[in-house]
DNA sequence: GCCGTTTTCGGCCCGACTGTTTTCAGTCG
């Protein structure tokens, strides 16, 4: 299941799926490619957009600001917002069969190949092209050979999807794991695994790996080797593309130390931000390319990323922010923001011991806090309702607050244990746990864990009552998506976020690897509503306090700084923050 | 299809690898 980062705009979501199969379409009749490029460049767009675009309509908005559309594209925009559909769209399908889009799946065959096989062989479905393998008649056609066919087959075989994307949870192990075993080769000086993985996604499409070293013929080849490669797709002095047991696709790059830098900005990406950067350096009659930065013959930068961001005259760009939302822009009038950093994160707000569902005492998970340098953490086992959590009763509630009194009582030094709960919210609004008992706790998390799949009014109303109650402070996770396993709810997250800052609470980014819920996205709009971000772990055992920094990194993706962030503050600010004003 | 301190027309980021080809088109990142 693709994952599009509009996920929380299904408008969006449904303008970005209409206008790329425009874009194939248009690529299999061999439109203008910039024309193509609008389409999917418009596409792109509007997935980073904090706003949903028939919100946007509603208020009346002019769609031609936004950067890439003009009056086609916006007219098109409106009519996919009101009609659900685009008449250019049903067009183009009738004029291009469907099964050569599903031709365009398959890695190697683009518009011109799936074409031929169309036009040539009447090719009508991806069976239909296995049998013409199999019967040797591809290794006929113009422009395809014995080896195109066998890779085709192959291909088939093992149905390879070109546009999977993992959660962090998967590509991070796999990452690591290929690190070191292409460190222990003794080939490799520098090792960098760039593209969105180092731009901090919340899910990457591969792993982008960038190395210098002396004998690169053998670095490529020693990749190719590895025992966990499944498929080679390509390989040649500097480059190498393979396939992992598990689906993931490793682009490996190699690359002399003087061009590192400018070979990590081209393999950081994004895309788009790239394509920004050269534009700026056209402008400046220079040229960036994986090489440098160079006026005319004449290398001017790219031993490092600094180097080539001077070179067109911008500060260095840290890679949570390339992403072309208004970076370059704000790097030229020096306005990049003071991002977040991990130090400056007082406590987690979020996190399970074993009186619910948790794996550890409130002592383990107090000491690790106190490892980490925290002034406090908060403890939020579960409510009743979930019974596989074995959830707090009002009555094992309250003793777990006596304990956690007790605890702080007799461990002066030691971070501030704060009395919670992730209290569930139920599917009308109401909490699982009377007000009377939340009132003594210092902070009430809620969440819902249920009923997923209402229309978006009723969720939205649903969670909209539950921030009424007196005592609610934060929404956990607040669309509860499951990366790669569940969508995200359908619910109005602006109204949300809004409704939050009117009642004096706050959102969360959850950072487990599976959720990152809010992410990014979540994150830009709780700025630009006023509501601070808890960051939380939603530990359920002592080491998974240390996701937190991957929370950081979506908030960072958001342009947050520290005052931006609920639990940078320090626990005498924060304190009087968690006391609701209406 | 978009866009504009050269421009409302004529540009639009840049290069590697593959396979089939005798000099390069197609695909991909």
């Amino acid at each position: 299941m693709p994952l599009a980062a509009s996920y929380q705009y299904p408008a969006n979501q449904a303008i970005a799926a209409i206008f790329n199969e425009i874009a194939d379409l248009l690529e299999v009749e061999e439109a203008n490619p910039f024309r193509v490029r609008a389409y999917r460049n418009a596409a792109r767009m509007v997935e980073g957009m904090t706003e949903g675009v028939d919100a946007m309509l509603a208020r009346g908005a002019d769609l031609t600001a936004l950067p890439g559309v003009g009056v086609d594209l916006s007219a098109k925009m409106r009519e996919i917002v009101e009609t659900g559909s685009c008449a250019m769209l049903t067009r183009v399908r009738t004029e291009v069969p469907s099964y050569v889009l599903q031709l365009l799946q398959l890695p190697g065959l683009g518009p011109k190949r799936a074409r031929a096989l169309q036009h040539e062989l009447g090719i009508t479905s991806l069976d239909e092209l296995a049998r013409a393998a199999a019967a040797h008649r591809i290794r006929e056609l113009h422009g395809f050979g014995a080896r195109s066919e066998l890779r085709l087959l192959e291909t088939l075989k093992a149905r390879l999807a070109r546009d999977r994307r993992y959660g962090l949870a998967t590509a991070k192990p796999c990452a690591d794991a290929l690190t070191h075993y292409l460190l222990a080769s003794g080939l490799v000086d520098q090792l960098v695994v760039a593209g969105s993985y180092r731009r901090g996604r919340d899910t990457v499409g591969d792993l982008d790996l960038l190395i210098t070293g002396r004998k690169r013929a053998q670095i490529v080849e020693h990749l190719v080797h590895y025992n966990e490669v499944a498929t080679r797709i390509s390989a040649g002095p500097t480059r190498a593309s393979v396939v992992l047991k598990n689906g993931m696709q490793v682009d490996l790059r190699v690359v002399r130390p003087d061009a590192f830098g400018a070979a990590l900005v081209y393999s950081t990406g994004s895309k788009a931000h790239n394509i920004a950067l050269r534009k700026l350096a056209q402008t400046q009659g220079l040229k960036i390319n994986e090489y440098g930065v160079f006026r005319g013959k004449e290398r001017i930068a790219g031993q490092t990323e600094a180097s080539v961001y001077r070179a067109v005259g911008l500060p260095w760009i840290c890679p949570e922010l390339r992403e072309d939302h208004g970076e370059i822009a704000a790097a030229q009038s020096g306005l990049l923001p003071s991002l977040l950093e991990q130090s400056d994160i007082k406590g987690d707000l979020h996190v399970h011991t074993s009186a619910s569902d948790g794996t550890a005492s409130l002592e383990a998970m107090a000491a690790q806090a106190r490892l980490l340098g925290y002034q406090y953490l908060a403890v939020t086992d579960h409510s009743p309702r979930i019974a596989v959590t074995h959830g707090l009763t009002a009555d094992r509630l309250a003793a777990q607050a006596d304990a956690i009194d007790r605890f702080n009582a007799e461990h002066k030094g030691w971070p501030v244990l704060l009395k919670g709960v992730e209290v569930d919210i139920l599917e009308d609004g109401s909490l699982d746990l009377p007000d009377s008992v939340l009132g003594r706790l210092d902070l009430v998390v809620g969440a819902i864990h249920s009923h997923f799949s209402l229309p978006v009014d009723q969720q939205t109303s649903r969670i909209l009552r539950a921030l009424d109650h007196p005592h609610f402070s934060i929404l956990a996770h607040p669309l509860g998506r499951l990366i790669g396993e569940r969508n995200a709810c359908n619910v109005d997250l602006k109204r949300v976020l809004t409704a939050i800052a009117q009642r004096g609470c706050y959102v969360e980014a959850n950072a487990q690897p599976t959720r990152l819920d809010l992410s990014d996205i979540g994150c830009r709009l709780a700025k630009a509503e006023g509501v601070l971000v808890s960051i939380a772990s939603d530990a359920h055992s002592p080491a998974d306090l240390m996701n937190l920094p991957l929370g950081v990194t979506q908030a960072r993706r958001a342009w947050l700084g520290q005052a931006d962030v609920l639990n940078a503050h320090a626990l005498d600010t924060l304190l009087p923050l968690l006391k609701r004003t209406m």
